[in-house]
DNA sequence: GCCACCGGTGGC
DNA sequence: GCCACCGGTGGC
């Protein structure tokens, strides 16, 4: 047990664990654990690995000490989740949610980017963090056969693709590449462009995984300026739509005021 | 300057 | 009272 690295299968491969018993002093006995990154960057505490790992682990399970996953405390965020703003202790969207929020903004986690202008501070930067996010190429796939479905259970339409879009890798179907695209757009703070043209030859080998399994595109100005003329009309019958329910809501709420 | 190691303490 | 977390430092 002592002083012996092993493996840790909680963690994404690579991953180990060390336990060193303290030999001397008031703690003598006692144990510090250590992880090691594929890299050897040593780890001595989960708010350290938290940070180092962002979101591409989900740790909230795991016990630093023993390096497994708890059981326990699974069951209080499942609750809590249940209670997220936009939805009603019933479980049934709450349709009266006060503020519009992006929805997309809880399903992609993103960085965030912490600016200091005060010129004594240091900015710590951790070069190794990005090379180690592990990245799974046509991890699309895994979605396939899954489909959204609204509040009445009634499965949604998948959105269309612009025509054009060539699909390469093991999934040709359209729904892997939007989800790719989608994603892409999220994660990513550069151009979405698709693949090199080597990717196209041999996608197993040349696939970029910061870009979506498409051959290489352009997005052109029009196409640009169309695609804002279409979210700005959407935008007019969502204006629309809530304010009829507005009118609507209001009516019923002095017709009831009436009664009484 | 680095880091293995132990001490100290805040939060439970 | 316990212990996770992190500060501090002695030894290299």
């Amino acid at each position: 047990m002592e002083k012996r690295r092993t493996d840790c299968p909680a963690l994404p491969a690579g991953w180990k664990k060390e336990e060193v018993i303290r030999k001397s002093g008031l703690s003598a006995g006692k144990s510090d654990v250590y992880y090691y990154s594929p890299s050897g960057k040593k780890f001595r505490s989960k708010p350290q690995l938290v940070r180092f790992l962002g979101s591409s682990v989900d740790l909230s399970c795991f016990d630093f000490r023993t390096g497994k996953m708890t059981s326990g405390k699974l069951h209080k965020n499942k609750q809590r989740a249940r209670h997220e703003p936009g939805v009603s202790k019933s479980g049934k969207p709450d349709l009266n949610t006060a503020l519009p929020i992006r929805q997309t903004a809880s399903i992609f986690k993103q960085p965030v980017t912490k600016v200091t202008s005060h010129p004594g501070n240091k900015v710590k930067s951790d070069q190794q963090r990005a090379s180690e996010q592990p990245r799974q190429l046509f991890w699309e796939k895994r979605l396939k056969g899954l489909r959204s479905s609204d509040v009445s259970q009634e499965q949604m339409r998948s959105m269309d693709l612009p025509t054009g879009l060539q699909c390469i890798g093991p999934d040709p179907s359209q729904d892997c590449l939007l989800w790719a695209i989608a994603s892409a757009l999220h994660l990513s703070s550069g151009p979405i462009s698709g693949q090199s043209s080597s990717a196209e030859k041999n996608p197993a080998v040349w696939t970029n995984s910061n870009q979506p399994p498409c051959r290489g595109f352009t997005v052109s100005e029009q196409q640009i300026r169309d695609q804002e003329q279409v979210v700005n009309q959407v935008r007019r019958s969502l204006e629309e739509a809530l304010s009829a329910d507005f009118m609507a809501r209001n009516a019923e709420h002095t017709k009831v005021r009436k009664k009484r």
